[in-house]
DNA sequence: ACTTACGGTAAGTTGTGACTTACGGACTTG
DNA sequence: CAAGTCCGTAAGTCACAACTTACCGTAAGT
């Protein structure tokens, strides 16, 4: 779950926010955020490897863009918990329920 | 985002697992895990705080389960992600084939 | 070729958070 | 009421990760 530990950090979700509305090069993203160019670069080189960004060369610049892969586990891992929560509910109201039936 | 940030320890999402078959007191919770019981107990508590999780009192004992309001937030979160890369894509794609025809 | 822009990497500092042991409060049981 | 369980909190240690500045390679412009 390389993928939800990237995420937990705020200035990684920045860096995601800020590509949300399309590719950016390094420089347009590190921009408004309140940390340096460098750090940026270390961020992103974290969300690659859990499969969250992908780059691709431009000639000078390198261009970073969104990756729905990455996304896609975490959705799978949340979805497994939420169905197996939903079911202990389940099983728990009915044994209260057979328990006091009104 | 407090969720996210609490599923990113490892710990926690051992904690998560060993409650996704339903409520369990603190003890049985830490017996199978590789840490003492005083982090368990920590660590329940950045998951109430999350929302992840909930408490009733029980006697002796302290039974935690499940809470799905913190996985809904998550989900909604990583769908606001989702939807907005598949936009991006899809207008990249139509901005590529519009310039390379075939 | 020289200069400038872009960005990744190295090295070092520092705050934070994940653990430990020790302790104390609350409930149950004899 | 005394002894035993269960569990949360306090205090302290330690590793790590998120930064910084400095530096280097590479591509583009003049």
């Amino acid at each position: 779950m390389a993928a939800i530990e990237a995420l937990a950090d705020p200035t990684r979700r920045a860096i995601v926010e800020g590509l949300r509305r399309g590719p950016l090069p390094v420089g347009q993203l590190a921009a408004p955020l309140p940390v340096s160019r460098p750090a940026v670069s270390q961020h992103l080189k974290v969300l690659a490897a859990a499969g969250l960004v992908e780059v691709s060369p431009a000639g000078n610049r390198r261009i970073y863009r969104l990756s729905p892969r990455g996304v896609e586990g975490l959705r799978r891992y949340l979805d497994h918990l939420w169905d197996d929560a939903l079911a202990a509910f389940a099983a728990e109201a009915h044994r209260i329920k057979k328990d006091r039936p009104q």
